[in-house]
DNA sequence: ATGGGTGCAAACTGTTTGCAATCTG
DNA sequence: CAGATTGCAAACAGTTTGCACCCAT
């Protein structure tokens, strides 16, 4: 089961004044299309979205990632590489985490159910509503650290 | 007891060949200097050293910056400015996370050892070496939910 | 003295914004 | 139809880089 369908993103692009249009609906698509633990850069998104053929801006790119996060329907990565990345966002107890190599930037996902119910806790008790929360570890991965690491 | 001391700052600097400037040394003293907790952007660092009468290039901060983090002195916090603040690097049990209102953003600090627990144990089972383990939490603070959000 | 380090200014990258034209509800 | 949305190009912010001079070791 997809986490939004096209009915879901007009109903809640309507309940909020928005519309649905057909960039919204494709950028939509491409996120339900990768296999789940990728995550695109806007660059990654606005390329794939030409070479499909699609006619779009990259601004159009950026205002589309902006609103879904705030809808709520994208979740939106810091890891490395200087720029944010962007995955479909899912309920808590799916959520993964992150644990990247800071040398060659490899990213290995992993789930945890401890750290969501800290992440709930820590959130509830400072009055908080929760939206996300990611564990993100850096480290060295076993080949860059292969015996030349210190 | 601050993490890093000045000597350790130069016996450290030589080892790799690297050496101890002026520069260097007043960018470590700022990050002793400030309370724990607070965090500093490239350009709040900048400010702070220019105001206090130091002549120094931004280019400096920015590459004293990436240095003291391969070193290990500092730690890069991704929050949810747009840009990225640093802090003295600790020990792993002193580490702290963060939550953050996406509104306003107000950061919380709290300290959880579970967490670098799971941390540790994630990375060790996939063989990497960790060098850093953040916990971050968007949500939205009580005063920027207050009432107004569903 | 030697080669790492610095400041400056210019280059770059990812992202945002103003605006006229376009499309959705 | 009104107002939301788009594409484009220009503007931006933060960060990086080339280079000539300088200073720890």
């Amino acid at each position: 089961m997809a986490a939004y369908s096209e009915d879901d993103l007009k109903a809640d692009l309507n309940a909020r004044g928005y519309r649905l249009t057909p960039q919204r609906q494709r950028i939509l698509e491409i996120f339900r299309a990768i296999p789940q633990g990728k995550h695109l850069s806007a660059e990654d998104l606005h390329n794939t979205l030409t070479q499909s053929g699609e006619r779009i801006g990259l601004s159009t790119v950026y205002r589309t990632l902006h609103l879904m996060v705030y809808m709520g329907m994208l979740r939106e990565l810091e890891l490395a590489e200087g720029h944010k990345h962007y995955e479909l966002n899912r309920p808590l107890r799916e959520r993964h985490h992150h644990l990247v190599c800071v040398y060659c930037n490899k990213t290995i996902e992993f789930s945890e159910n401890q750290i969501d119910q800290v992440g709930k806790k820590q959130a509830n008790s400072a009055g908080y509503y929760i939206l996300d929360c990611q564990l993100t570890l850096y480290g060295i991965c076993p080949e860059c650290g292969d015996g030349s690491a210190s």
